[in-house]
DNA sequence: AGATAAAAAGACCTTGACATCTATTTTATC
DNA sequence: GATAAAATAGATGTCAAGGTCTTTTTATCT
């Protein structure tokens, strides 16, 4: 459904929005949130891309979200990393279809309006926020 | 979203809806829905496996609609060859979630509920009947 | 019974997502 | 200005989904 590079992408930015004190190491980001090292720095490097964190170089740099969580919907996160592509024309190329889809896949775009609508009105911050007892990426104990 | 094996599949059932009146061979179908030939074979044989088509071997055979268009969900299909997993524990393992899942996994898995609905209240049937320019599949000359 | 046409089974190939490893470049800081 | 710590870039590996081809089994019609 969601890719696993995407569910990674929100894994760190969730991770980053905990502790934004300073900047955190790709290194560090990984031991948090359990992500492959090397390939969590090539989604890193795409989220820096998109803006969605700053990056800082040099020593003691690293990553930081470039938005509060408040102002971070889900869906620019997983956009930057693997974008959501909705079913614009006619898959089987029937001419007389164009842009008009069958109700086959205008089903299968609505299904697609409406995950990106819930990513769109859910952000970082209501994942951090909501009261719950298991705390994002922790272990209830560490914090 | 949904894989391209679960939309190869729904094009074969929605063609199948569209003519009941007697079995129909892999090459007619594929002809039909555009799917590679040889792979429309396993994706019927899994369809069959979960008995959402009837499978009529030797001469005159072919595959059927093992059910009124209006009693087959879309979910049905979908689950047939490519089923929807939802997530039911933490992917980082940790301990102390166990089976309670943090706000982060809990949204994903609501965007999977949210599409596992949809499809489970829309049947073939519904594909069908609803009133649309396009006639599923087929340019509009054809019929 | 034999020929034929269809599904079923299974071996094999291709491609892209995921993942790892090893440079190279940049830039804070001393 | 040297150095260390970080990002960046690139080469390469792995694996499962998607796709192709060939052979076997089964039903039907002369």
């Amino acid at each position: 459904m969601i890719s696993q590079t995407s569910e990674y992408a929100l894994r760190a930015v969730v991770c980053l929005a905990q502790h934004s004190d300073k900047p955190h190491t790709t290194a560090e980001i990984a031991k948090q949130t359990k992500v492959p090292e090397h390939y969590l720095s090539k989604v890193l490097l795409m989220l820096a891309k998109h803006e969605v964190v700053y990056s800082k170089k040099g020593l003691h740099g690293g990553y930081m979200l470039a938005h509060s969580p408040e102002n971070l919907p889900l869906l620019n996160v997983i956009n930057a990393v693997d974008p959501i592509k909705h079913i614009k024309t006619c898959p089987l190329k029937l001419k007389t279809h164009g842009t008009n889809l069958c109700r086959l896949h205008e089903r299968l775009n609505d299904s697609i309006d409406l995950i990106e609508e819930l990513f769109r009105t859910s952000t970082v911050g209501t994942i951090l926020s909501d009261p719950t007892k298991s705390i994002p990426l922790c272990e209830s104990t560490s914090k």
